[in-house]
DNA sequence: AACAAAAGCAACCGCCTAAGG
DNA sequence: CCCTTAGGCGGTTGCTTTTGT
């Protein structure tokens, strides 16, 4: 079967559980070449998967700082509160709970919050009655953008994108999205932080969790795998997104 | 112990959007 | 503008594990 999604793969793409020696093998080639290009990089890791499925794969399990395990009961409460707020945005819900991943999410939701929520919506102050009671007027007609500008102010988070545990030299600096952004979305920001965001949320927490290095073993993993194939000097040209190498010891060197 | 049902979760699919030519 | 491509997201599927009978 030749996969025809729109990540241009021309290989066969096996499918279903992945391996420990496939996650070894994308964990090894990201950790050593970076992030260039998805469709192209499965071809180069040898790996016979779509660039669809090592992204997800990467995003969801190998990067660093993923959280396994049981949510918290405050985690229960940010993602009740915050799907609430904005409905089915995984991805803006997960930005509130770092080391979980939007799939992870919006697993637990349908698997134990969903009853939850409905129980509670009931009886409890929901996040649009804080929203009113802020006495911002919220326009039906605009609310969409405001929630867009309620992301944005998300916690700017080191690991939160797809290289998650690298230092990212080309993460956009938190000026260039504030410069879009109006006083009026700031107040409304503000006003949610505050009502929703308790302090276990703080960034002490998050650095405590996210500014974890590299370990050792992790960066011995496949150090030199001689079925990688290199991305060329072109291939990066062509599309430069994490490029980074490796130091022969134990940190990683980010070129601009 | 064996089976069925339910729950949990990893992975896939398809759509949407942004960027570039 | 229009088209193509890559990346991202949410919905859904289906396999595995757990629980109940």
């Amino acid at each position: 079967m030749v996969n025809t999604s729109s990540y241009g793969e021309k290989m066969p793409a096996s499918r279903g559980f992945w391996s420990p020696e496939e996650d070894q093998k994308l964990k090894a080639y990201i950790k050593r070449y970076g992030i260039w290009n998805w469709c192209r990089m499965p071809e180069a890791a040898g790996l016979a998967r779509s660039g669809k499925s090592c992204r997800l794969r990467w995003m969801n399990y190998l990067r660093l700082g993923i959280k396994r395990g049981n949510f918290s009961q405050e985690d229960d409460e940010t993602i009740l509160k915050w799907h609430e707020l904005l409905g089915n945005r995984w991805s803006a819900i997960a930005a509130k709970l770092p080391g979980r991943t939007d799939n992870e999410i919006k697993n637990y939701w349908h698997a134990h919050l969903k009853k939850r929520s409905k129980i509670n919506t009931s009886s409890s102050t929901t996040a649009s009655e804080i929203v009113k009671s802020s006495e911002v007027e919220v326009n039906k007609k605009d609310s969409p953008r405001i929630q867009d500008l309620l992301l944005c102010d998300a916690p700017i988070l080191p690991n939160m994108d797809a290289t998650e545990g690298i230092p990212m030299s080309t993460q956009m600096p938190i000026n260039d999205i504030s410069s879009s952004r109006t006083d009026r979305a700031v107040e409304i920001v503000q006003h949610i932080e505050k009502n929703f965001c308790s302090s276990e949320t703080s960034d002490q927490n998050y650095l405590s969790i996210w500014e974890q290095p590299f370990s050792f073993q992790d960066m011995c993993i496949l150090e030199t795998d001689p079925g990688f194939m290199v991305p060329t000097t072109t291939m990066w040209l062509q599309e430069p997104m994490y490029p980074y190498v490796y130091l022969d010891t134990s940190y990683d060197l980010w070129i601009d």
